[in-house]
DNA sequence: CGTAACTGCTTTCATTTCAAGAGCAGTTGC
DNA sequence: GCAACTGCTCTTGAAATGAAAGCAGTTACG
């Protein structure tokens, strides 16, 4: 029915779920930056413009990597999950944020944690991706949180350093 | 100059070079496909139009992703070739792999390479990488290539034996 | 109770990108 | 000599994108 793939290479398909400039930055920041509401994710880094959130969401929803639910506590609030298939792609942001710190000119405020998750290697991978299965799917979790936690400290240190650098130029 | 980036963010800089629904259709049929030439790469999988591959090949040779020169053996023949920081997305392409075959509706045929390479792990992906750094930077390698023979090897032997299995039928 | 801020979107419209196909100026093999 | 091949480009219509404004509520707070 809704089979109009362009082909069934696994790349492809993968391509054809997320390959696009917002799908992953939307991914992004419900993992990084632990975002579930309409309105946060509306204030990301680049500035994407409601009617393509509101378009990728829906997508998403519909190809299994987010689910949507009532925000008990707002009753205009919508409260979007990651799927574990989403959670799965975590090794892939990390490689590619890797890739980017490599190869690109990235700032370093918005790399500090592609850093920390490069150093962590695949166990603080798998430590993270348990606490977004608790998060997301309820799923028990040994211990607290704190991969999450620690990556924003992280950031905020360099933005609260880089803040006094320039307060002195 | 061109710095009009949306953000520095690492994630967000790999999809200004490759987050669209063509680019990394393009690296793949290169990396795993071999090819080199304009009109072998006009003969992918997903059809791919002759004005939107152009526009490709001339981003990514722009931005340091492939490079472009002259056959040797064809007045008119152009031969690209991959950088070295196309070169370092085959994990990301592994893995891109592995994740589609789990997640997603693939055909056999097209996810047997993904399978082997998945199955390979890092080793295999050095060794990939190592054979391509020789075909593509001219860099030595000890041993002849065999990995992306393998991978061929094996999708014609599927391709083969789904043949016969369908003139059965 | 009033009101300002917030909720997840939707609508509009101009601009950009995509896509299919035909075509082109050569080059090559036979 | 001629058919097949080379890497593209051009045209045209369709689809996606992006900025901005707006909407029908809901909620927090004085």
């Amino acid at each position: 029915m809704k089979d109009d793939h362009r082909s069934g290479c696994p790349i492809n398909l993968s391509l054809e779920v997320f390959g696009d400039k917002w799908s992953l930055l939307i991914i992004r920041d419900m993992i990084f930056g632990g975002k579930r509401h309409f309105r946060e994710l509306l204030r990301s880094q680049e500035g994407i413009s409601s009617n393509i959130l509101a378009d990728r969401l829906k997508m998403l929803v519909e190809q299994g990597m987010l689910t949507k639910a009532d925000d008990p506590t707002h009753k205009q609030k919508a409260i979007y999950s990651l799927a574990e298939m989403t959670i799965a792609l975590v090794p892939i942001m990390a490689h590619l944020g890797a890739w980017g710190r490599r190869y690109l000119p990235v700032s370093e405020e918005l790399s500090i944690r592609a850093e920390l998750i490069e150093a962590g290697g695949p166990e603080l991978w798998d430590r993270f991706m348990d606490e977004l299965r608790h998060e997301h799917l309820g799923l028990a979790l040994d211990g607290p949180p704190r991969v999450r936690a620690t990556l924003q400290a992280a950031y905020e240190d360099v933005v609260a350093r880089k803040s006094r650098e320039s307060a002195v130029a």
